[in-house]
DNA sequence: TACAACGTGAGAGTATAGTCTATACTTGAT
DNA sequence: ATCAAGTATAGACTATACTCTCACGTTGTA
């Protein structure tokens, strides 16, 4: 599929999947055949890593550790020790967010009682 | 105490220091009985501050969304109701961080695993 | 009084993650 | 053949959150 149905499909805009593209997250073939044009063509495979992009992002993980995690799952780029070391350093990093956020909820729920008894 | 002791005490650089007093996070008085300078004096209350906006940051909350935290607990420029407001619409979005975190967890132990069972 | 250390304000520069514009070629329907 | 819609590449622009430099005034100790 071409990068308009990439876009409708997983409404990430033409400009930020191309964004993506040169940052290394995706990447599209170009039929070699064709010699008339260089289109890019996406497989569902597109489809799914943009899918975790998007919510790999909004935890707040950056576009170069959500690189490293595709690259530990879809290429041969690292062994698999290292593999493993990538995605089980993830998961460490996603425990001590999960602290930090229940840290902070029970800060702000703290303010959000001072507030509610008046006392600030 | 001036911006050098409070760089020191929170380990946050005098220039961020001026970038988050210059964004409205906190706010040094300038003694107007002394005429010579126009140094920034702060108290405990913005090391408090600091403490809370790089807690904040790292959970991903934005200068703006800090500032908005800040102003409900410290500041008069709201009323209660509001304040109650801003401070439990921080809680639903804390508490889908972790729904969404809990699911990247799952997510990329199902990657471990694959990588572990060769199955990629 | 010299001078290093500290303080201020203005503004330039950096990194990240897009977002948009311009130019030019290709495709597909009429 | 024409023309709108789609595609590629390069590069400019934006927002956020710093980070650094410069110029210059102040403070405190030798």
């Amino acid at each position: 599929m071409l990068i308009n149905e990439v876009s409708k499909r997983t409404g990430i805009s033409i400009h930020t999947i191309r964004f993506y593209e040169k940052s290394g997250l995706i990447s599209g073939k170009q039929d070699e055949t064709v010699k008339s044009n260089n289109y890019y063509h996406y497989t569902e495979e597109t489809i799914e890593k943009l899918e975790f992009i998007a919510d790999a992002k909004s935890i707040g993980f950056t576009i170069k550790e959500i690189g490293q995690i595709i690259d530990a799952w879809y290429n041969d780029k690292y062994t698999k020790t290292q593999k493993l070391e990538i995605l089980e350093s993830k998961l460490v990093a996603l425990d001590q967010k999960l602290e930090e956020i229940n840290d902070m909820k029970n800060r702000i729920s703290v303010l959000k009682e001072d507030v509610l008894n008046d006392r600030c």
